[in-house]
DNA sequence: CTGAAAGCGCTTACAG
DNA sequence: CTGAAAGCGCTTACAG
């Protein structure tokens, strides 16, 4: 009836004392360190299990001294975008964590239209003398041309809110795009029903960039193709980010396909429901978009855009952070992969929705 | 370009060294301890506020000696559904974090189908010498009087899962039950158009103690009226924890109602699924429900359930005995209502949900 | 009103 | 192979 949980931790004094023992022993077994005779390792290791002693983290964190730095390589937020910015707060918040911890961490934003302010950064990094450096690897080849240095100088890499598959050394941490496409079609199936004109967006500038915006269009894709739906999909690039030319795009596009859903595979689909606000004389098609952003969310609310898909770029940062934590101070293993929930908000939910 | 975040930590030393006084007189400001004179009480001042220096928290958790004591009054999990046992999981993962800091924390689990085994860990409760404690409150009136007795005795109350308005000490943490109720009544817009007949359901036992599902029906039906779609509604109760008399009541509904949609108002949706798998011969409506329990998600996968709602439950926990870790040692105020977040699953993302 | 010293539970040299 | 002692950054009596 009762679960009691005596949460009276036993500590490492009483362990060394019950086994006879040093603290300094009994820390040597807790570590693996060596220099142990196998008998009293062995005994003490008895006892931290009889007993389910757990070192206090904080106690050892704070004795311990690490010279910890780690790198975070990311965009820097534009006026197009806040998704960055995001992804930055869930960074700081592990700042915050883990300076106590005596990790020094960096945080060095480029131009995602700008490769050269990229490269630069790299140096920066390079030379900085960090133990991993975390990236979002917008630029593919020039990525991993840093991430063979990192290699050399024993860096270690780690990449979030978007892989290339096979060349971080620690793996990635963001959503599964393909599954990320997959979800987009499932909730357009239940958008749009019988014979239909699907048009999917990519909206940015140098959209030869983002390689990765085609992988969540063959997950949306295939979805349908397996469904045997009657869809007719179209994918269109808008490479702009200035409103006039995108409404002047999207102008034609009406004219040309008038579509019955239109799918935005980033998150700039806050344009689109702007385009079909001020043109009210336009059908308006449903529509589906990414990102828990201030302008999206606005339409969401307003009835415009039907579902956002988020996949918390700040909780990326974040679990980014995490894992170097988890790697370098607790010694536990690599783990490659973290995908992150797909989320899905509406005009009923998002209200709730902590980003 | 590049934003540096030092990291390198000021500490409480050199700020009594720059001040000039020793670190129990900065210990006294941080604290807002009385007994330091007004003028090197502002010098210091201004100097954490110059150096933005931050007390490590680790730190201070090792040296203060706390003797908080909180207890956790909750329904065990029943076999019927896990719900609880994800509460419970939350919970641990706080004892486990919090425990590091001193706290003592005990968790008592009562049978919600027997009010007999509440009132009797209230007992245990009142005499165990705690803080606060956290309160899942299923039986209302008997929930009402153990809060009037801990606040005789200084207890503080905080309620989680489920809401009693303006009872609990600090307030209640957990999904806004009408947003839920509108959130599946959105959803259902979603899977049936046109004129059609949604099944709302409850199922289970003591249904009388359930107070809370109603408030879920509501949200749910006003958010349909005012769509003023062309739907009958129609709600049924099925007081039991047995598959075969389920199995009977669903069979005795199809022939009465035959739904397109059914909305079942609790975690017990699988059974809906079991059933319609059983009985392919009948035409299967759409199907919403709660939680993201093994076997709900089970026949979200199978394409049987086509959402589930999911509120956190292991967050919940969690964010309970947070929410009292910053109260108590971090000395902030009380927030009163803190809604989770709503989570939609589909077959699509929910391998990626981390519950 | 202020400071010196002990202690929280660990880790880290250092000595044996 | 093992232990005594110092120290991490705070808080807490205690003494003045």
């Amino acid at each position: 009836m009762s679960e009691n949980s005596p949460s009276k931790k036993i500590g490492i004094k009483e362990i060394a004392k019950i086994a006879g023992v040093s603290i300094a022993t009994v820390d040597r077994v807790l570590n693996n360190r060596k220099d142990v005779s196998e008998s009293t390792r062995k005994k003490i290791k008895d006892l931290i299990k009889e007993h389910n002693y757990q070192p206090n983290i904080y106690a050892r964190s704070l004795s311990v001294k690490n010279n910890l730095s780690f790198a975070v390589l990311i965009p820097k937020t534009s006026q197009q975008t806040g998704y960055w910015d995001l992804c930055l707060q869930g960074i700081k918040k592990g700042i915050n964590e883990y300076s106590n911890f005596g990790i020094n961490i960096q945080v060095f934003l480029y131009d995602q239209e700008d490769v050269n302010t990229f490269e630069k950064l790299n140096s920066a990094v390079l030379s900085g003398n960090f133990n991993a450096v975390i990236i979002a690897p917008i630029f593919i080849k020039e990525t991993e041309l840093f991430v063979e240095e990192c290699k050399k100088q024993k860096i270690e890499t780690l990449f979030i809110n978007s892989d290339i598959k096979g060349c971080s050394s620690m793996g990635y941490i963001g959503p599964d795009l393909t599954s990320t496409g997959r979800l987009a079609a499932n909730l357009t199936s239940y958008l749009v029903k019988g014979k239909s004109t699907l048009l999917i967006l990519n909206i940015a500038r140098g959209l030869q960039n983002y390689a990765y915006l085609n992988t969540k269009i063959d997950g949306y894709s295939n979805y349908l193709k397996d469904k045997n739906a009657d869809y007719d999909i179209i994918v269109k690039d808008i490479p702009s980010n200035n409103y006039d030319e995108i409404e002047m795009a999207l102008l034609r596009l009406e004219n040309e396909i008038d579509p019955d859903l239109i799918f935005v595979t980033n998150s700039r689909v806050s344009v689109v429901g702007k385009f079909f606000d001020e043109h009210p004389e336009l059908s308006k098609p449903a529509i589906i978009g990414f990102d828990f952003l201030y302008e999206n969310v606005n339409y969401l609310a307003k009835g415009t855009i039907d579902f956002l898909i988020c996949q918390r770029p700040d909780k990326q940062g974040y679990m980014a952070l995490n894992y170097l934590y988890r790697y370098f101070l607790l010694k536990e293993e690599k783990e490659n992969f973290k995908p992150m929930p797909i989320d899905i908000l509406t005009i009923e939910n998002y209200l709730f929705y902590e980003n």
